[in-house]
DNA sequence: GGGATTTGACCAGC
DNA sequence: GCTGGTCAAATCCC
């Protein structure tokens, strides 16, 4: 995040006073906050403007509700202790610069705070793929906490990790999902052949329900969600463009939908691998830019910040809860 | 056989 | 020493 980079820069190599970097810190946290209400208000407004319109109101509340998310990261991130201004630590000195880790190092307590905690029927959806790496019961409490990582931890030293934890056991049960790191893969579920949820909410769903259980829900799921997603890929390129596509029947998909669609077909991308396959930091081969070409009005549509999160993201069910941000 | 999940062990913080 | 988070060998599944 630039805004910290910096904060980082000159709170700790410029040998500014504390106060200021306080003063700063605080001045952060004011203009983030108020971001935060004015994307708030112009959500409202916008969503009035647009009542009854459809895509360019699906398309509305999903861009102010990932403008709203981002503010609450940074406010998140601001506000926690690790981020806190530099009162009584020394300066910090070239020779302070972080040294080459031999192992990965564990989070510590102090960062134990999540990014992001929801309370959700269901955890798996949430537009990125996961890989169960650990699971613990936990003391004083009824279910096991499930832990997940990026797929792409490895191959693209992704460090978002997720924990799952049920914590009741009404009908659906609600989970707790506590997200940690920001993922730095670049990567939602859109990218990937795998089917259109991540595994995390299988992994519960088998546990609960049996495996045959779990597959018939993937299979009925992954039809559904396919062709929800072939409209909204549609219905986005039809409002960033302008345009009003028919969509043929039984099809729904547009040109730039095609092109997204054959784009995935002619790349798929890496599975995820075993801790046994290529060294961290690697890319894995046939990796490239994640720039759809999305030949609308013009624009290029990096995947994640527009398609992939209105596709498969928590603003999946728009225009209902989605929006827990706001 | 390859990849994902399970689960006991290990490690670090408190 | 206890607890939570992660690792990694074993196992399962397709």
């Amino acid at each position: 995040m630039q805004t910290q980079s910096r904060l980082a820069v000159n709170g700790g190599g410029s040998g500014s006073s504390s106060s200021a970097s306080e003063d700063e810190h605080e001045v952060v946290i004011r203009e983030l906050t108020r971001g935060h209400e004015l994307t708030a208000q112009l959500r409202a407004e916008a969503l009035r403007a647009l009542r009854g319109q459809g895509q360019a109101e699906a398309t509305a509340a999903f861009i102010l509700q990932e403008v709203s998310r981002a503010f609450t990261v940074c406010l998140t991130i601001m506000s926690s202790p690790a981020r806190a201004p530099p009162s009584s630590q020394p300066p910090p000195t070239m020779e302070m610069a972080p040294a080459p880790a031999l192992a990965p190092p564990r989070r510590s307590r102090d960062d134990s705070i999540p990014r992001e905690q929801r309370t959700t029927s269901s955890p798996h959806n949430d537009g990125h793929q996961w890989r169960k790496y650990g699971q613990k019961r936990i003391t004083k409490t009824q279910f096991p906490r499930c832990y997940f990582k990026c797929s792409f931890h490895r191959e693209r030293n992704c460090r978002a990790t997720k924990q799952v934890q049920q914590c009741s056991n009404d009908d659906p049960p609600q989970y707790v999902v506590m997200y940690f790191n920001d993922h730095t893969c670049d990567t939602a579920a859109t990218s990937g052949m795998m089917p259109l949820d991540d595994l995390s909410g299988l992994v519960m769903a088998r546990q609960q329900a049996g495996q045959a259980g779990a597959r018939a829900l993937l299979d009925e799921r992954g039809v559904q969600e396919e062709h929800e997603r072939r409209l909204f890929v549609s219905s986005l390129a039809c409002v960033l463009g302008g345009h009003q596509q028919q969509s043929p029947a039984g099809s729904g998909t547009t040109a730039a939908a095609v092109a997204v669609n054959a784009g995935h077909q002619q790349e798929p991308p890496p599975r995820a691998r075993t801790r046994d396959d290529a060294p961290a930091g690697v890319d894995a081969p046939g990796e490239m830019p994640r720039i759809i070409d999305v030949d609308v009005a013009g624009l290029d549509v990096m995947d994640y910040d527009v398609t992939d999160a209105l596709c498969f993201g928590d603003s999946y069910d728009l225009p209902g809860d989605g929006f827990p941000f706001l």
